[in-house]
DNA sequence: ATTACTGCAAAGCATTTGCAGACTG
DNA sequence: CAGTCTGCAAATGCTTTGCAGTAAT
């Protein structure tokens, strides 16, 4: 068991178990996790504990800012992630449904020519589509 | 009411009424629809319908690529579009919920660059956010 | 003490599925 | 005629909500 502490917590949030326990499992996680995934993460640590506590704290993380909540296409299942300073994008497979990480964002430097009619642009989701190496090769 | 032929009918789908006008709603459409906002349109023309036979028609549709399924984040329903050669994307209003569409797309050019590990390009959702004219003024 | 969080169970809602009948090619 | 589509109703599955009890400040 690793040590769980987060160097700060979040202001306007009440501080529990669970929600520290979550946002350590978002912390250390590899890819955006759904509410299920979660739950299932925190159960092991701290039970009982319910899926509808999972939603409801999501809900006040995303409020404040501190978690992201992502809709891929063609996933059924909302997944959420913590909200990095430099946000990240995904390749998602078609064939086995994993998301890969990618570094690199081609919007960021284009966006303002993009926008007209006085749009003004808060931010952007970002997805690629396609097959990871194992399954473009089946 | 317009005549509402199509140029051509996909292959390999049959034809029907619904599926005329559901192709003709999404044409004419000026932007992504929901399934029961196509629903809505369809039975004014063809009542009786039913909202599970447009979605069963849609699965039909997706499957050969001739309409494209897409999740927006924070949008609790999936919306849906003709698949146009060339494809489009979307500035969603936090404000109001409304779709700007977008002539230009960012990704095209520097998409090679950015996937390594082998993985296979076969496309890409973006979408940008912020508030519209309306609501950035409130 | 007051306010907010929690578990449980039930409700909500978009989407899917089963089935019998109707339509397409 | 065979195979597919359709409407209706019921089921599914993720997410939300009500409520009574518990924990946090």
């Amino acid at each position: 068991m690793i040590h769980e502490n987060l160097e700060s917590w979040p202001a306007g949030i009440i501080k529990t178990k669970h929600r520290e326990r979550m946002l350590f499992v978002l912390k250390n996680a590899a890819k955006p996790l759904s509410a299920m995934e979660i739950w299932a993460e925190i159960k092991k640590n701290n039970p009982p504990s319910s899926l509808s506590t999972v939603y409801r704290s999501l809900e006040q993380f995303i409020k404040k800012g501190v978690i992201t909540k992502l809709t891929i296409m063609n996933h059924e299942l909302a997944v959420y992630e913590l909200t990095r300073s430099q946000h990240k994008h995904y390749a998602v497979c078609w064939g086995c449904q994993k998301m890969f990480p990618m570094e690199y964002c081609p919007v960021e430097q284009s966006l303002p020519e993009m926008i007209g009619d006085g749009f003004q642009v808060k931010g952007h989701n970002l997805e690629i589509y396609g097959y990871c190496r194992e399954c473009s090769q089946q």
